[in-house]
RNA sequence: CGCGGGGUGGAGCAGUCUGGAAGCUCGUCGGGCUCAUAACCCGAAGGUCGCAGGUUCAAAUCCUGCUCCCGCAA
């Protein structure tokens, strides 16, 4: 099929990918203006225009693509189909309706759960064994149109954000790929959602990271894993961020003292008090330092038990 | 030129301001103690102090340029 193409991050880069590999004709690729990133603010193309500069498809990088310029521009491709990963802007009704086959969208969760824009990370954060992804027919709504395709994917014990989000790419990626072939044979069938059992998952922000000690170990090693690798999740040692990249959750030692209060020490961990049970840390790091297990960590500064940590 | 921290034996740090014999906590190797050990004791190896210049009798330390890493911000 003659396909446009919408999305931005490294997230759909592989699906991008994996439709050129299925011999679909992508004929433009549309993704986010290039914007100022990193230390030294210097410009940076999307993921996406990257690589479909590395195929030579044409890369389209609209403001707003609401735009009627942009109807235009978009129209001139005479594409079966549209497709959208990750893509950053909201599609009016126009270009929805736009080519023969409407647009597709890949969803990162097990639609209606976890609609909007973080559902991978939030999977992990509310302690879900199982997500997946979805492709649906979009409408005008935030991902409620009719559900085409599903697959399952296990979430595991040590899951990340940044794990997860690698898995959950490479089965989207798939799943588009056969949700075009079921469009094109005419088998595909298209499922309502149900009322979504779960709030939409809200975009990501630094201010989330910031752990709050007095909730549950175990509620805590999940944020720390849904939110690692980006943006992490944080707490406060000696007047310095302290990021914590690893933990687990262990039962509580009996004692229970101040939440956020260093119980104990030893070589290669530290744990750490919450409302109900211990955190134990494995690896850690502090402003202008690399992460480091938590063992290096203890060699280099001292930690002794009843430091405690803080929100800020 | 967005703000800032840093590159010191294998790891993590101190020492730099106030130039003058390279240190700490570990790890590694050898030996000892012990029923045993990740514990303890004794000993050893291992460093062009990121790179290149400069100042000086003398530079990890002061000056200049470069490079790599990281936190914030976006």
């Amino acid at each position: 099929m003659r396909v446009i193409f919408m999305g931005t991050p490294d997230f759909s880069v592989g699906t991008l990918e994996a439709l050129i590999a299925a011999g679909h004709d992508v004929c433009l690729a549309v993704t986010q203006p290039d914007k100022p990133k990193g230390r030294g603010k210097e410009m940076q193309f999307p993921p996406v225009k990257e690589t479909a500069i590395k195929h030579g498809i044409p890369v389209y990088q609209p403001r707003k693509i609401r735009e009627p310029e942009c109807m235009e521009t978009l129209r001139k491709y005479n594409a079966d189909v549209m497709v959208v990963i990750a893509f950053g802007q909201i599609l009016p009704g126009t270009i929805l309706g736009m080519t023969p086959y409407g647009c597709i969208n890949v969803h990162a969760s097990l639609l209606p759960k976890y609609r909007g824009a973080a559902p991978i990370q939030w999977s992990i954060i509310e302690g879900e064994a199982m997500t997946g992804v979805t492709t649906m027919q979009m409408d005008e709504g935030l991902d409620t149109g009719d559900m085409i395709m599903k697959k399952e994917v296990p979430i595991a014990e040590d899951e990340t954000g940044e794990s997860l989000h690698d898995k959950l790419a490479e089965a989207g990626a798939a799943l588009c790929v056969e949700t075009l072939k079921a469009l094109e044979d005419k088998t595909a069938v298209f499922e309502k959602q149900g009322e979504s059992p779960t709030a939409y998952a809200k975009m990501l922000t630094k201010e989330m990271g910031n752990i709050d000690w007095s909730r549950s170990a175990v509620q805590i090693e999940r944020l720390v894993r849904g939110l690692n690798s980006w943006p992490s999740a944080y707490t406060h040692w000696d007047g310095k961020v302290m990021k914590i990249w690893r933990a687990k959750a262990e039962a509580d030692p009996a004692e229970a003292g101040q939440p956020g209060t260093v119980t104990e020490v030893d070589k290669d961990s530290f744990a750490v008090q919450t409302g109900d049970g211990v955190l134990r840390v494995y690896e850690v790091q502090i402003p202008g330092k690399k992460r480091m297990d938590t063992g290096a960590f203890l060699r280099g500064y001292t930690m002794e038990p009843g430091t405690s940590l803080t929100r800020e």
